[in-house]
DNA sequence: GCCCGTCTTGGGCAACTGCTCAATCCATCT
DNA sequence: AGATGGATTGAGCAGTTGCCCAAGACGGGC
């Protein structure tokens, strides 16, 4: 009674080959990543990757949208968890520090983000998924109503954060302690509608 | 006693090779970038490259950290001109507007960084140019004493112009008019040095 | 026993890869 | 005129690429 062990085992190995997939493309760069050395890392024959995939291409989109869409449903539960926005952000920073900026997962955001304005189907893709974590952290700011302007803020927020991620493998001192008080600004309530600035 | 043109025009070739280097980086991605192509381009034989440079990666290396350089000049000077510091993001937001995100100059950028992280002698140029635009901006910030903390301030607000680069092709409405007023935030004075939240 | 559907293998093809190299070009100098 | 020396060409090498496909493996249903 047991479910097929061949659609299974078949299951399996796609998936293997998928999360072969997403290293790879952290390690050497999405248009470097080859069918033989997917095939070796997932510990299967070459010839399986066009069996379970249409091409290459293919394999790598839905390889990092599964990656970016996971990390992105932790980070709204872990946002939905968190008592403000402030000790959301706090958490974010905290596995920000964490990721060196030279991780896979640091690495593989970045590369898919520069393959989806070069495929557009992958683009629409994305934009989905970053469409909806956006809106789950404009709408927590517009919660607790710290912001006037909340999906502009959470935009500039999460591209800060990706900004943060691409900047750190050069820039060595580019830890959260220095950056979270200044990203605190960001949420900072604006109290003056004019200009608050001392003279020159 | 006029130069010899054998030699300017090796120069003149050597300089199309870096530009079809930069320009094919940002079309195709770092590592799909092959000889052949960069010859077409280049209007030259395939043979010219490795006459001309070591090796591709040589020749990538520095196609990319010379318009990385160039444009850091650039905003630099713009920098230094503007009279205030809110001024000049108002500038380099402007210039942001017409960086589609799509664009050679955007894209090359973050295929630098992502190069960088995978090249040890590239991550280091990359580092001392970015330390100097970064500097650039700390020092204005400083002098005009807007914020508290001048260095980190200047190291966030060029990772977020790089993170909103990234995102743009993925967030169509993302343009200066929504982001400006967010990241002005970031230049603003603390006035309070603890918290200042109202209750939730 | 047999068949069947699914998964798996590995060899092969045409195209492309980075790089090398002998040969050639051509303005300049002697 | 001949020699010089850098720039340029294009063929060629060995290795890799994405993708295809005939052949086999291996389970469950008859």
């Amino acid at each position: 009674m047991a479910a097929l062990t061949a659609a299974d085992r078949g299951r399996e190995v796609r998936h293997r080959l998928l999360r072969a997939g997403a290293e790879l493309i952290a390690e050497r760069g999405w248009s470097a990543v080859s069918t033989r050395a997917l095939a070796e890392r997932a510990e299967v024959g070459p010839g399986l990757v066009h069996y379970h995939f249409a091409s290459l291409k293919a394999l790598l989109a839905e390889a990092a949208l599964g990656a970016v869409k996971g990390l992105v449903d932790e980070l709204t539960g872990l946002l939905e968890t968190a008592p403000t926005v402030q000790e959301a952000l706090d958490g974010a920073l905290g596995a920000l520090d964490a990721y060196t900026g030279r991780d896979t997962t640091s690495l593989l955001f970045t590369e898919t983000y520069l393959a989806a304005s070069r495929d557009e189907a992958l683009r629409r893709d994305l934009e989905v998924v970053l469409a909806r974590i956006r809106d789950s952290v404009a709408g927590r700011l517009r919660r607790d109503g710290v912001v006037a302007d909340p999906e502009e803020t959470a935009a500039v927020l999460l591209a800060a954060l990706d900004g943060l991620m691409l900047h750190r493998p050069v820039h060595p001192g580019l830890t959260s302690a220095g950056t979270a008080p200044v990203l605190r600004r960001l949420l900072s309530r604006t109290d003056s509608t004019g200009d608050a600035e001392g003279g020159s």
